[in-house]
RNA sequence: GGCGGUGUGGUGAAAUUGGUAUACACGAGGGAUUCAAAAUCCCUUUUCUUCGGAAGUGGCGGUUCGAGUCCGCCCACCGCUACCA
């Protein structure tokens, strides 16, 4: 849309109501809600995204009576303690009471026209000007009886609540930039909870509106009460006099499923005259969309074609029509993942095998995901629950949600057409050196923004075990590894291989940060490629460490490793390989490095026996010669030890 | 406006539980090798410095023996959302 006008054909765009399938996504919002403190395999981040589009909140339903009419006009609000502040009510275009204005008032008639071509979705709501209409009818306190002008606003939802505000120009910002528009009075009803506070930096009614919680004024028997007292209050009064009642509502609406386009899986239903709505039975499931189709530019091409949509009501026989929207897509998303585990199985969506996979250990999905695919799914997954398909409450255990790959400072997409082709890459260094590359940029959770640059940097890195593998292999077989008959240099190099498997398994296997991975084994063969020793159990210590290379790198480079598993000597396939194992005994240091600060500043290492107590420690960091320079005529207040990793000298 | 995120060298980034800031790589500079080049290898690469050190993770403050990490306020950028009564 462009300009309030269809961008393919210059037509004006406008609001109309059309009949559609829904889903109750609503029916479940408390546990779509409440389970969310349950997923602690979910980032913190989606599980706050996924809350606060749920928004439930708590609010009272207030019932203004119409002046000389039965009626009542209901209002949803959060802030019942304002309620004898209300100085006008505002009905959305789209409400009944303001339909039947217009009937009355070509001025009013037009203004709802006006508000009916207004976009809603587009971010120019942001700036659009508040503006409204008298209806000419007065609504009734349900307190005082006072009589209140009733508003068209075009800023009121007919979608939430119950599309009818009632307004407190003293203490909300928005009701009060619309009563000083149209000269609507403002009544202040409360003040800040403590009076020294209130100054006018705080509370100057003649200025903004005051939106905090307080203490009530000007409201009669409520006056003296706390923003929180007064909200049972009222409402326990509403109640008793049968003019309005606590409720719940939630931001989220009902997932409306209903597309009027061609690609999409027919949705399952047969209008008929006489029946109704009455869904296909389960022998003519499921319904199959025609593939001899011709498009016309404009509008599905079922929805013109009566062989697709004429047939008979499965209920009294009668002529029906077939339903021509089909589902939205997310429909499908929602259980695919329910549906691989139940492959072949053309009886059923699903089946016990579901149930044994189910829930999926760990889903990896973009963070653009974050709201409405997860939330669909994990509805899906309760009500497949709750016809008896699956077990579980939830479908996804671990969630991990990656970043965007940004091109230009914008999310890479087909229909933005900024999108690279690994395939050049591919072509230039291999499939590998782009895996590895990739992999390498950034931890997957980030959005990183798409550049090649620092490829060369792979490609060399692979080249080099490559070297390094056929460099050993070519000096011949090596023998059986005598773990105890080792050297410092060896040794060491032996403990920094075990330390890269420990790293690695944890940073690919629980933090899922390749990045980190890749560096660490990047630094096992820097210490390689320094490493020269012809011995045999040197030779050895470098077969074992260039075969737990291999393995750790046989999930980001397949195609390298696969060869050099074989280049190693291997008759087995690298493919059965299991993981390789720590060996704890090579981790064992003699000796260690501890850092010694003063006054929190780095000013020494020291290297102490691994077995060294406390006080050992301590007293070596003390004595050391480069520390005595800045606590020499200083007074020693206190020192901390922190086995393993530093010392620090509080001086004076 | 609301919600979420990010901010560290020239660049991508690392620092996992409050404990050595800048790992690993790119780029750049210098050198070796070469008739020359490519490739490869080695060295340097946060800033300032009186060469002892000092400062330093968007800004200002706080907590702590110690803060990139925790707390408060602010700034900038990115994403999602759209007046939620």
């Amino acid at each position: 849309m462009i300009d309030g006008k269809c961008w393919r054909c210059d037509t004006d765009v406008e609001k109309k109501d059309i009949p559609q399938w829904f889903m109750k996504i609503t029916d479940y919002a408390d546990e779509l809600l409440d389970e969310l403190d349950n997923l602690d395999g979910w980032p913190d981040q989606v599980r706050t995204m996924q809350r606060n589009w749920i928004g439930r909140s708590q609010g009272v339903e207030v019932s203004f009576g119409i002046d000389g009419r039965d009626e009542k006009l209901n209002v949803f609000t959060t802030r019942p303690d304002t309620l004898m502040g209300v100085t006008y009510v505002a009905v959305a275009a789209e409400h009944p009471l303001a339909a039947e204005a217009a009937k009355k008032s070509d001025n009013v008639a037009a203004f709802i026209k006006e508000c009916s071509k207004t976009d809603t979705a587009e971010a120019s709501m942001e700036t659009m000007e508040k503006k409204g209409i008298d209806t000419g009818l007065k609504a009734v306190h349900p307190i005082t009886g006072d009589h209140v002008p009733v508003f068209i606003a075009n800023f009121v939802l007919m979608g939430y609540g119950s599309g009818a505000v009632m307004a407190v120009p003293a203490h909300d910002q928005r009701d009060y930039e619309f009563a000083t528009k149209y000269g609507l009075s403002i009544n202040q009803v409360i003040e800040p909870a403590n009076n020294e506070e209130c100054d006018d930096s705080i509370c100057n009614i003649s200025k903004e509106a005051f939106t905090l919680k307080g203490k009530l004024i000007n409201s009669g028997e409520f006056d003296g009460l706390t923003s929180e007292d007064a909200f049972e209050k009222i409402a326990t009064y509403l109640e008793s006099k049968n003019a309005g009642e606590k409720r719940t509502t939630y931001r989220l609406r009902d997932w409306g499923v209903s597309r009027q386009r061609y690609w999409g899986s027919p949705i399952p239903i047969i209008n008929c005259d006489k029946c109704g709505e009455v869904a296909v039975p389960e022998k003519d499931l499921p319904v199959v969309l025609p593939e001899d189709i011709e498009f016309e530019g404009v509008g599905s091409p079922i929805k013109k074609m009566p062989e697709f949509y004429e047939t008979t009501c499965p209920a009294c026989g009668g002529k029906a029509e077939r339903e021509t929207d089909t589902f939205d897509t997310f429909m499908e998303s929602s259980w695919y993942y329910a549906r691989y585990a139940s492959a072949g199985n053309d009886e059923a969506m699903l089946d016990e095998r579901a149930n044994y996979w189910l829930p999926v250990d760990q889903y990896v999905g973009g963070i653009e995901h974050a709201i409405l695919h997860l939330l669909y799914a994990r509805f899906f997954n309760k009500l497949m629950r709750d016809v008896g398909l699956t077990t579980n409450d939830e479908p996804f255990k671990n969630l991990l949600t990656q970043g965007m790959v940004l091109k230009d400072g914008t999310k890479m997409s087909k229909s933005k057409g900024n999108t690279v082709d690994p395939q050049g890459l591919i072509e230039q260094y291999g499939a590998d050196t782009a895996r590895l590359f990739m992999l390498f940029s950034a931890p997957p959770e980030q959005s990183l923004e798409w550049s090649d640059a620092g490829v060369e940097g792979a490609s060399r890195f692979l080249k080099r075990l490559w070297r390094l593998a056929f460099d050993h292999v070519e000096a011949g077989r090596t023998v059986a590894l005598d773990k105890n008959a080792l050297n410092d240099a060896p040794k060491s190099i032996r403990r920094v291989t075990h330390e890269t498997i420990a790293k690695v398994g944890d940073d690919i296997g629980r933090r899922f940060t390749f990045n980190t991975a890749i560096a660490s084994v990047m630094e096992l063969i820097n210490a390689l490629t320094k490493f020269k020793d012809d011995s045999e159990q040197g030779r050895a210590v470098m077969q074992e460490s260039l075969q737990a290379i291999v393995l750790l790198l046989s999930p980001i480079v397949p195609h390298i490793t696969h060869e050099i598993w074989k280049v190693l000597g291997n008759n087995s396939s690298l493919l059965d390989q299991d993981w390789p194992q720590v060996d704890e005994s090579a981790l064992v240091k003699d000796s260690l490095q501890i850092v010694v600060q003063v006054n929190g500043k780095l000013r020494s290492r020291i290297e102490v026996a691994a077995s060294a107590s406390k006080d050992e420690i301590e007293a070596a960091a003390v004595a050391d010669e480069n520390v005595m320079k800045f606590t020499d005529g200083k007074q020693v207040i206190k020192v901390i030890v922190v086995p393993g990793k530093l010392v620090n000298i509080v001086v004076r």
